[in-house]
DNA sequence: TGTTAGCACTCATGGACGGAGAGTGCTAAT
DNA sequence: ATTAGCACTCTCCGTCCATGAGTGCTAACA
């Protein structure tokens, strides 16, 4: 593609994004000063379409890029976007609050995402399996019932309520809890699996049935699954996007942002691949074949522990996502680097 | 109201939730034997309109139910709903899996209320408010930086990021988190308010910034708050019903759905009031007068600790909605009721 | 006095029609 | 290779009209 091609390729996408409207040989040439009359614009469009950069909803209608056109465009032509002063400032001063509770920046990154973007925003929570076991407390509910605190050194916590086969005094909770702790502490997802119990001290022998469960059940809740915590910012901005002026679509893409396994297998394919972006078809769900999802993925320290992600029609501003989505991937990471370690 | 009024009224609330279309006289007539002419249905649906109880879109249309008339639809003329028994054992087959945390539940309530009504359902998990004390937990994360996790006696955990004033090891953390769990042990969150720790044992005394810092932020963080995680399930099934065609209206309402502390505050404002039922302009926010709000309170043992509801069109099933809630209220209490004590 | 049949009137709905406008592709001239 | 000119295509939008559901009113009826 020679380029006075790629120009009228970028200018095209330029166009339609702004807009949402098929783009005329004559506004190209009005709006642009390429030297070059409507007619040789047309022409070159006529090319670009053969090619299959461009597409013509029908006849006597402009064109509008295609798929393989955006591609190329955010793969060669596109310049990432220089952000705002204002811009950055918000994303900066949104992190400079103490929260209380982890979740509160993930959250906050979702609607913070969203609104920055006017697309709909989705980010994961740390995820639990990147990081390593930290400390392990038993607290008793009801007669056999205990509540299981997991906390890693990513400063992640998760609750799990565990019956045991016997009823156990809190006090012998506490000298389990400090046994398990001591056993799993600094172990990552894989290693816990290896852990075996089988040659206990004589002071835990009579619990050996219960620190056998215990440690079964941490084998079996530990593994690696598609069911992470996920907060949303925006859901409802594709409403005002053109494109999906039809009830039905936007009910079933809708339908399908609301699933939380689908965000999340979603975020979760593009965990540590830095900034990525899908459009259209390359979606895996039928329902998204008009949506693009850009994803950044943030650390804490040097792990890349979780994702976030922006999800826009195809006709995305895809330079001031990615430019977006990168500086608060960055902000997030050196927040969270910041209080964890 | 005299008999045969109410008769028609009933006829004409139950034909129009069913269709959704204005209700003429002779479609009454025809579909319910009140052995009268549609002439006179028409007189008494002018009377009706007359004190409020219909209304006409336009002059030439058959009429439906004022705001009022579904009021008195709802406290006089209605009759629960006998749920059919696949229903009856939907709900209660949803609960009989064993969960390894309380969210599940919660999280599990709002899909399936919304899978059985076909509206917006929407859940707040228990309220520490209501629950007393457990356990305090805390658990080194960096230097300063400690994890406080909260156990009440209805199994919720809360966690919390606390920076202390000094570095504590962790065999005192462990120390001192058993001695605030003594001393808070069983109090409510407003008998926490008057905890002091002024005349502290000896062998705390070093530690008395901590301490004090400690009970501090539970002073701060325990009071009522209304952010209460929400829950939502079928969101987008509100784009099924044919009054809420209109894109804009529909954004309007699903941006306020959008928001936890409008679900949260809504719900919290009936909390322990059983089954509520909120119509139209009844409710607070103007987004929401074209919408009806059910409620029900779930409990743990015999506290009142959560709020579930479901908010659909005016023209919603109230007799079905309330069947539905009332049964998976009084299911989740006991499920939960079982596993906490 | 309450009920009903009959009828003129109202109004939303949806299809047909047609002009305006934007854009194209082709041809011939530059 | 580029461009001006032009005929052609197709969508969009407003207008018009027929249709049909439903009403309110009047007069007759039990």
């Amino acid at each position: 593609m020679d380029e006075r091609k790629q120009k009228i390729l970028q200018a095209i996408i330029n166009c339609y994004v702004s807009s949402g409207e098929p783009i005329g040989s004559r506004t190209i040439s009005r709006r642009y000063n390429l030297g070059i009359s409507p007619a040789t614009i047309r022409n070159e469009m006529s090319d670009l379409e053969e090619s299959g950069y461009l597409e013509q909803p029908h006849t006597s209608a402009g064109r509008i890029p295609s798929h393989k056109g955006y591609r190329f465009y955010v793969d060669r032509l596109m310049k990432i976007k220089k952000l705002k002063d204002e811009e950055i400032e918000l994303i900066k001063s949104g992190y400079r609050t103490k929260p209380t509770e982890l979740e509160y920046f993930i959250n906050l990154t979702a609607k913070m995402l969203s609104s920055l973007t006017n697309y709909t925003a989705v980010a994961l929570k740390p995820i639990i399996q990147k990081s390593n076991f930290k400390h392990l407390q038993l607290i008793p509910l009801s007669k056999r019932q205990v509540l299981m605190v997991l906390v890693t050194d990513a400063g992640l916590v998760e609750n799990k309520l565990v019956e045991l086969p016997k009823f156990v005094e809190e006090e012998d909770l506490n000298r389990i809890s400090q046994f398990l702790t001591q056993k799993f502490r600094g172990l990552n997802a894989e290693q816990i699996q290896n852990v075996n119990i089988d040659n206990l001290e004589r002071e835990f022998l009579r619990y050996k049935q219960v620190i056998k469960e215990l440690v079964d059940f941490l084998h079996k809740n530990i593994k690696p699954q598609y069911a992470e915590r996920v907060y949303r910012g925006g859901t409802t901005n594709i409403l005002d996007q053109p494109e999906f002026r039809d009830l039905d679509k936007v009910k079933a893409l809708l339908d399908l942002l609301e699933k939380d396994e689908v965000i999340s297998s979603v975020l979760m394919e593009n965990i540590g691949k830095g900034i990525t972006v899908s459009i259209g078809e390359e979606n895996q769900y039928e329902e998204m074949k008009d949506c693009s999802v850009v994803t950044a993925t943030y650390k804490i320290g040097e792990k890349q522990i979780g994702t976030i992600g922006v999800i826009g029609p195809t006709r995305m501003e895809y330079s001031k996502v990615i430019a977006v989505l990168d500086l608060t991937a960055r902000t997030l990471s050196e927040v969270l680097t910041e209080m964890f370690t």
